[in-house]
DNA sequence: GACTAACCGAGACGGTACGTCCCGTCTTAAG
DNA sequence: CTTAAGACGGGACGTACCGTCTCGGTTAGTC
């Protein structure tokens, strides 16, 4: 019975007043992604994202700032889960698993919610940083680390740019899904793989 | 290859009444360009727009379906000219010069009107389809020719998936464009170019 | 067929653009009196106005700066036909219709109309100022013509205060009027004039 | 003639529970006439009162049912302590005082009050009924003490209606507060006065 | 001294209307 | 037949308040 752990610290002091609507939070959530697929993210707009959830405009504006915000949060939580470092056991393998599940999650709605706030994200800069934050940063750390470790391994070369490397890894992925003149499948994932692959491998002696 | 008509016929019955006015239609062009570094895409509506050309709204109805439309048709010159094939003896050349022309063409205002037209493509998918015929397809074309060329001259392997390859070539340019993490500088076209041509090249034998 | 008088002068250019519709102008001319009927000054608002009447917003927005402006509107022309100077013959049958006719008026639509104004002018000065301007004005200048006429016919005393003396006719009427403790009806005019007029009649040597 | 009991019992079983908090109470009072003040009557709503005073909205609807009632509240107990009948000896004199005190009144913030008051009660009747009782009734009452002793004195006719006196006693002061195209001063009350009696004195034989 | 009841401040809630902005269409007089 | 001007019906914006509802906390009886 000894608590060892508390994730929220015991000394917060609550203050009075009416607790946030789980209800309505949860109301708005559904309404937001049941609009993106019904009529794409321009045909979200604040007032009908209010009439659907049966809520209030000012329950929105309360918590969120613009559209993007709440879009993002309704993937943000998802996206979050998905990234687990892999370990096949190969930089390849694990490559080519990360890649895989990203396309497979861009082929959802989610897809549509990415292409949408990257949209945004040219209007609003601040949408931008917030991608970035959520939806971005942690990808390439998981990158970065199956880099760093097939280095170690001697699986690749020491000489990479990290950086430029997984620009050039995730990159194909953001352009066929925004320029949408080729799928992201299976065949695509792997053929990104094996051409980044051949500009990796440790020359043999 | 002996017609050397142009696309607009001189020869057309000349229908009577005014002539459209050259001087509204510059007005036009300048006022979107102002309008786009002064306040962004976002910040463009057709209102402001015919205001600040001191057109009326009509003028601008009449010969354009959208804003995209007229943003595109400011910069779609000036993308035409600058796509020549160019022929430096060898594909690391030529896929470099081809990416740093790119690069200092999307580092001014261009490369915002780029980015805000893909940001609207995602909304309007005609938007989309233009996009890709006036400022996507000539420059793949352009690369497909120096891959194929340098196939031929025995350069880069044969086996490889020429789409597949244009797209990681392009690809980062326009990630970066978008996501706005890393500069587009002459360092950066260098390592992708660099990255690419060691999964091109042909192995000694 | 030679015009002698023009009440608009002939210089005037004329702009471009479209006219005002005066069809959208009845329209809500019409919606107005019948919310004003049904819902009371206070279940007016301009959205319903405009809902009502099949307009937009902005186009009410457009002509009138506030809803007590549109249900000045809508009675102000009738008002001002209704007060030409009576002349019975005698200061008691004059100042006897002007009451009579002012009541009959007052008891309809309109004096809902015009309590709701009053009340408004609590609120809004400008609206004191164009109520008094359209409504007041004219009809203080009839009773005020009638005195004189009547002094000049030496049927009234010289040393009045006029401006009392209009005061003290007509207010109470819109005293009834406001606090609704009492009818304005035939018998309350008569006895009010009688009251006034023997104030005001000459005494005899 | 003999019950001397109150009108609230003393016998009542009190509740548990915390009790009212005059504190509050007199916070919400101040605010009223200061906001009544600083902005007007269409200036108060619930929300900045309750936030100028320190005070919860619920506390606020608890204890009246709308802005009038708080206003109406303000002024009540003021009113009802200034109208003692006068008695100096003349009708004249009597009504010069009652009408002067009312005019002295109604050109402090009551007066703004006042008109707040009658203008919401053109939009909510409950407001007209409320206001005639708190306000109205023992004012014409006084009036009525003052004009039958008048005739009991044979100092004015006995054949007057006396409502319809009174109206026209005290209808030109509120006619001006309310057109407010002319002051409530000293003059003003004397002529009044005078133009009413002239009318009610009995004629010499 | 515990219990209960009514109060208090704070503040979130579903709603309604506000006045503004911009849409894309239309109707003018002028060129 | 185009142009600038500008009114039109429409729809969404973000804000202000409405009156209601829940919170944690306080205060005053009653048991």
């Amino acid at each position: 019975m000894s608590a060892e752990v508390e994730t929220c610290s015991e000394a917060t002091k609550l203050s009075p007043g009416r607790r946030r609507s789980q209800q309505s939070y949860e109301a708005i959530m559904k309404a937001t992604v049941e609009l993106l697929e019904e009529c794409g993210y321009g045909g979200i707009n604040i007032e009908a994202l209010a009439r659907r959830a049966g809520v209030g405009k000012q329950t929105i504006y309360r918590w969120w700032t613009c559209k993007a915000a709440i879009v993002m949060e309704v993937y943000s939580a998802q996206a979050a889960k998905t990234v687990p470092v892999p370990d096949t056991g190969s930089v390849r393998g694990d490559l080519q698993q990360v890649l895989q599940q990203l396309c497979e999650v861009l082929n959802t709605t989610a897809g549509l919610a990415m292409t949408s706030l990257i949209a945004e994200a040219q209007i609003d800069p601040k949408v931008g940083v917030a991608f970035r934050e959520q939806f971005i940063k942690s990808r390439r750390e998981t990158v970065r680390i199956i880099l760093q470790r097939g280095i170690e391994r001697t699986e690749i070369r020491e000489n990479v740019n990290l950086e430029l490397v997984i620009d050039t890894f995730y990159a194909p992925v953001w352009y066929r899904l925004l320029l949408k003149h080729a799928p992201l499948d299976k065949e695509f994932t792997e053929e990104v793989v094996n051409l980044l692959m051949q500009g990796l491998v440790r020359e043999k002696a």
